[in-house]
DNA sequence: CTTTCGATGATCT
DNA sequence: GATCATCGAAAGG
């Protein structure tokens, strides 16, 4: 008997990451279905929580089902979502989706017309979605925001992180089964 | 196809 | 001064 999909934000990261797989997230109802996301937390020099609450990455350390946003590279905002308990600094980033909500609207955000590449990777997400750090520790379950979850178990493999330079083996990666829509391809098999 | 590199700013050492 | 949870354009094969 399948398990029913859920979402987990007390769990852990790596749980909260594998049952994002699959969902909807929409911001002012412009989104699509979760096709990669990464895990991170504060046992993991890879992460900005590592080290404790500092300035930026205060909202890791809030309540969970809430916002982490930063910018990256000086250039792109990316989207994390809190999980666990407030105080431990654990959070998954949204790395992909597949659009199916407003795709005209992401279009013109983008300036690229290519479906597949309008929110594969987590800049480009947040481009396509208008997320700046106006949207830092907002609730997923409030406008603008909305998170669904899937309405049955989806396939998703795993892999290592990608564009970090410490905890590098970690398998930390998840992926919708041979999505076109992720950032990178996983390893097959 | 692959690799390299500049942009651009906050954070860290 | 170096690094960074990135992207896209340019250069090379």
């Amino acid at each position: 008997m399948p398990r029913r999909p859920a979402l987990h934000f007390d769990a852990d990261a790596p749980q909260l990451a594998r049952e994002l797989i699959g969902a909807l997230l929409l911001v002012d109802g412009v989104g699509g279905l979760i096709v990669e996301t990464e895990a991170y937390d504060m046992d993991d020099p890879a992460s900005h929580s590592h080290g404790g609450p500092r300035p930026r990455n205060r909202s890791m350390f809030g309540p969970p089902a809430h916002t982490y946003v930063y910018r990256s590279y000086g250039i792109h905002w990316c989207l994390n979502l809190v999980c666990r308990e407030a105080g431990h600094g654990a959070g998954v980033l949204i790395r992909a989706l597949q659009p199916t909500h407003g795709l005209e609207r992401m279009r013109q955000r983008r300036a690229v017309q290519d479906e597949r590449v309008l929110c594969a990777g987590p800049g480009r997400v947040a481009q396509a979605l208008g997320i700046t750090l106006e949207h830092d520790g907002l609730p997923v379950d409030q406008p603008p925001f909305e998170l669904h979850a899937p309405d049955q178990p989806v396939e998703v493999v795993t892999g290592v992180r990608i564009g970090i330079s410490k905890a590098v083996d970690r398998p930390w990666r998840f992926g919708l089964a041979d999505s076109r829509f992720v950032s990178r391809p996983f390893a097959s098999a």
